[in-house]
DNA sequence: GCTAGCATTGACCAACTGGTCAAGAATAAG
DNA sequence: CTTATTCTTGACCAGTTGGTCAATGCTAGC
């Protein structure tokens, strides 16, 4: 079934080190499979591929798309686009890589000084739906990820996710020993965080569907999700 | 890019009436398109071929999934499929048809008369938790097709679901207008189960690889998820 | 055990997809 | 202007996939 990429990490591979030009052969492949596009023309399409590309594989997951969908959405030929990127995997993984950083980001300025516990968390998780409002599109590329069975993040769930999952979660156990916000199990509650708010991306339109015309469900469930945490939460 | 399928409405549209054998000519083709199958062999592959098309369409599903696959699943070859349902959508929109009620039976069931209302809305969360653990094949069918847009559940959504929800809804407003339960948006409470319950089932490897070895999801989050909804709606 | 219709499948086809290649177009450096 | 290098793409290829069809095996009723 998998042709020869078993053991490949993904994402967490892709960031090594490598500084030179890579390649110095003639060779016509394509230009920079690794290193950041040098050129101004190179940086152009490398980003039009990427942005091109969470669109197409956002809508429907990796199998569906096509690196001809890709490349007619970013402007140019297929053939072009395989001069950027060696394969259709390649630009997949180099997206979600340039991605999970930015995913990650609130949750990682999840600090033990904060102020009020219940208050710093009730913000992550406006931050956390405000990204599902306003970045749909990465929020259903991971769901797509995830839900095919993470067969192209890998070991990145395993490795680098739980380790900064495991050191929140520790920051929230001391909060809950403490009696600063009410006791929870800290993996869980995170847990919850990203159902409840990637739900409103990765849902929307089941969510649109029942609600029917004339509501903003992104609104409603701002208010929602911040009286059901603070019930949860308030010691 | 579709090809001529725009209104067709998927699901709702199969259990139109045609009693009859439909289509006595020759005409060797598929024998019950929509009947029920008749004699003893063909309810065992008509079965066999369902089984089979929920386990290949809940892994990656719809685009990556392949008749050849569902057909040597079954025990089969892609022309006797193909003997028994017309196309692979076909498949995919009797599975779904024949899923939906299953996974709506528990909501269904979401009563007025039911003792405590927080009772009975734990009760359902419990219920809806379980079938993600016991049936998570379903759990991952449906978010599939709902992440890709629906596009063969179609108006279903809008239509049979959102009856069903609005319905309950109403119940929920009552229990909360009359203090049995602390003030909730009931269609937002709603989402809430759902998302919170299938994202054990659809999210498991996330959820296994961000916990670790040796713990069991699905104990922790009915512990995790009484106490939240509990310290949620208790008025 | 015969036969009519049900069940099964190997072989096949057209469309599509990921990826290659050689040749030409654009561009930057001298 | 020249030219070495970078960009770009039409044409092509092999593998896969949804679906067809004619031929054959099988079963039920007589």
């Amino acid at each position: 079934m998998r042709k020869a990429n078993d053991a490949k990490s993904g994402i967490g591979a892709a960031k090594s080190g490598m500084a030179l030009r890579a390649e110095g052969k003639g060779c016509h492949g394509h230009v920079m499979s690794i290193l950041e596009p040098r050129t101004r023309i190179q940086r152009k399409n490398h980003d039009a591929i990427l942005e091109a590309a969470l669109d197409v594989f956002s809508q429907k997951g990796f199998a569906a798309a096509t690196i001809d969908k890709i490349a007619a959405e970013a402007g140019m030929s297929k053939p072009n686009l395989l001069y950027y990127f060696p394969s259709k995997e390649a630009v997949f993984e180099k997206l979600m890589g340039s991605l999970l950083a930015v995913w990650l980001a609130p949750l990682q300025e999840l600090d033990a000084e904060g102020g009020d516990p219940v208050e710093e968390i009730l913000r992550y998780v406006a931050r956390k739906l405000q990204m599902s409002a306003e970045m749909p599109r990465q929020s259903r590329l991971f769901a797509h990820e995830i839900l095919d069975g993470a067969p192209r993040i890998g070991d990145g769930l395993s490795s680098d996710l739980k380790a900064l999952v495991d050191e929140k979660a520790k920051v929230i156990a001391g909060w809950a020993a403490s009696g600063r916000i009410a006791p929870v199990d800290p993996h869980h509650l995170i847990f919850s965080i990203w159902s409840l708010t990637q739900h409103y991306a990765d849902f929307d339109i089941q969510v649109r569907a029942v609600l029917g015309p004339g509501r903003d469900p992104f609104q409603e469930a701002a208010d929602h999700l911040e009286t059901l945490f603070r019930r949860m939460l308030t010691p």
